[in-house]
DNA sequence: ATTGTTTATCGCAAATGAACGATATATAAA
DNA sequence: TTTATATATCGTTCATTTGCGATAAACAAT
């Protein structure tokens, strides 16, 4: 991704699928994730009892959770109330349905 | 992804998801993954044709695929024809399929 | 045997990512 | 006002990724 990435010409699409999988790419963010999704209700803090690893760290994922949309937070100072961003998270779905779906291949023996 | 992996405790399906994910992760590869999903057979070389980048840039690109599981590759020399590793696509389907899907929080205002 | 074609690998440079500890920030509680 | 709590940011270190050109490898064609 150095020099030569407008002159693609990606689509809307591939650069969202893109980053999307980007910020699941990171088998703890996945592990975040599942824990926000599973919550009846929004999540507050809990995260950094649950995760083993230092407290900067978790925030540096969760900020990359929320630069990718998949999250939300709502800043209630000192603490935050994180949740999946449910309308990027269905989008998400549908493009990763979407792409999966288009598979064509049926015939050629490989 | 330094020190501390193990002592989390990922499940297989996690570290799937997230390999697969980070496979996905970069625009030039969800590109060649819709062309050859694309493609009614398998598919030859025109890829260094379709996409304006440095072969060896390219190949590399492929070996990561592969690496992922995502395709497979029918080595021919000096040709080899790529194509979607239909079963690790089906799982993959299915695995970030479930992982969307899994999104209980409905009543909550955030 | 030589040449051409196609793909892979190597070696490099630059960029990004991941993890941590230390510190800052912002509020509630005392 | 001070202290405690929860989270974010900074700065550092090390590892990984990305891109390229150059070169190697494997075969087909001549």
């Amino acid at each position: 991704m150095q020099r030569t990435l407008s002159d693609i010409g990606y689509t809307t699409d591939e650069i969202a699928l893109a980053s999307m999988a980007k910020a699941l790419s990171h088998p703890v963010r996945i592990r975040i994730l599942q824990l926000l999704a599973g919550e009846t209700c929004c999540f507050t803090g809990e995260l950094t009892g649950l995760i083993p690893m230092a407290q900067s760290t978790i925030s540096q994922h969760l900020k990359a959770l929320l630069e990718a949309g998949l999250i939300q937070g709502e800043i209630n100072p000192p603490k935050v109330k994180y949740c999946i961003h449910r309308e990027n998270w269905n989008k998400a779905r549908t493009l990763f349905g979407e792409f999966f779906a288009g598979e064509t291949c049926g015939g050629c023996l490989c």
